[in-house]
DNA sequence: TGAAATTATGGTCAGCTGACCATTTTTAGC
DNA sequence: GCTAAAAATGGTCAGCTGACCATAATTTCA
């Protein structure tokens, strides 16, 4: 049905042939245009999504206008906004494509079964919530101690693929700089 | 044995009296000074921690000597360094005593082997996992759009308890700003 | 391909922020 | 309660950072 995300479902290696067919046949695909959003601020994250291609990102836009960024999507990845998906409350922020994508989606109601039915499933996404929640608590260490270009160098290391697809804008509106600080900062690393 | 720990699990509301039992007499209580470690960068976290009275911090000090902290634990919630524990690597983090404190603490194996034969504590931790996860997008948010002033007003509103219990110089860590800066803040308020 | 939109760079300047130091106040612990 | 240690405040200053604006470069998409 979905092919390339069933090869990713197997990656895992315990994942029967029958539950990834159950979980593949109630995915619904979509494609994304560039800057299309998958949901906005205000509204309710209704779906798991899981990104097959392009590159998504979560943000939130500030009372000042200001654009942040809380988390980019490549393909092989999941997102949703966590609070507003689990207890069904409106989000904070929206999700949206950065290149043209294509996803699929589950209704939280479908998913949560599928993870009673499918321990290896529960195991899985118990995986990708522990990888989340350390790769959450280096950033906010990053975020108190770290200088702009510490931020900046740290960002190259970690997602080196990114950098040739992102507008700098949007890498700034990632750390919590400005985009004239990153401008600064590569700057100063080209005379090296 | 614990009783307040007891009492504590009680309240989720649907732990059998056997489970309580079963985990409270796997715990090893510990009395611990102001400023005594539970342990320190470098260590592995070996152990799952309960504060059963006191208050505890999480906490990094950066090349330059200067302390960042994660997280403040006070009594009826859980500790520990998430990626030390999970992969058993040494922690980047100590742990240690803010106010004379007692906490409960569990090896990793008995914990997993708890987790596995109580379905309740299962739930019970994954609830905790989720809200540390809201929490922790709150927090990254903040990091990235709230001016130094607005993060202190939120401090202050989502811990109203911390305030006297902790110096300026921990909340300004907490924070990522300067004490000096939370000073101005802070005089600036009483200037309204 | 070509026009329009988006993005990146650069200049300038104000002001926030942190570093350093001294002093005062508060707290800890015997 | 008393003494030593820790914490908070305040002054000063340099410089990093962001806001604003204009211009150049790049990219998008029709």
């Amino acid at each position: 049905m979905h092919p390339e995300f069933e090869t990713y479902l197997r990656s895992g290696g315990d994942m029967p042939e029958e539950a990834i067919r159950r979980i593949s046949d109630l995915a619904v695909p979509r494609k994304l245009r560039r800057n299309e959003l998958v949901f906005s601020a205000g509204e309710i994250c209704r779906h798991k999504i899981f990104v097959m291609s392009g590159l998504l990102h979560t943000f939130n836009i500030s009372a000042g206008g200001n654009q942040h960024i809380l988390q980019f999507s490549p393909e092989n990845s999941w997102t949703l906004d966590v609070e507003s998906y689990d207890r069904q409350i409106p989000s904070q922020v929206s999700i949206g494509a950065v290149e043209p994508s294509v996803i699929l989606s589950w209704q939280k109601r479908d998913f949560d079964m599928l993870l009673t039915e499918v321990p290896q499933l529960k195991k899985f996404a118990e995986d990708l919530i522990a990888r989340n929640t350390h790769y959450s608590r280096k950033r906010i260490l990053l975020s108190l101690s770290a200088t702009p270009e510490e931020k900046y160098e740290d960002f190259v290391q970690t997602f080196p693929n990114y950098l040739s697809r992102l507008p700098l804008r949007m890498i700034a509106a990632y750390l919590g700089i400005s985009i004239k600080t990153l401008t600064r900062i590569r700057h100063a690393q080209l005379q090296r």
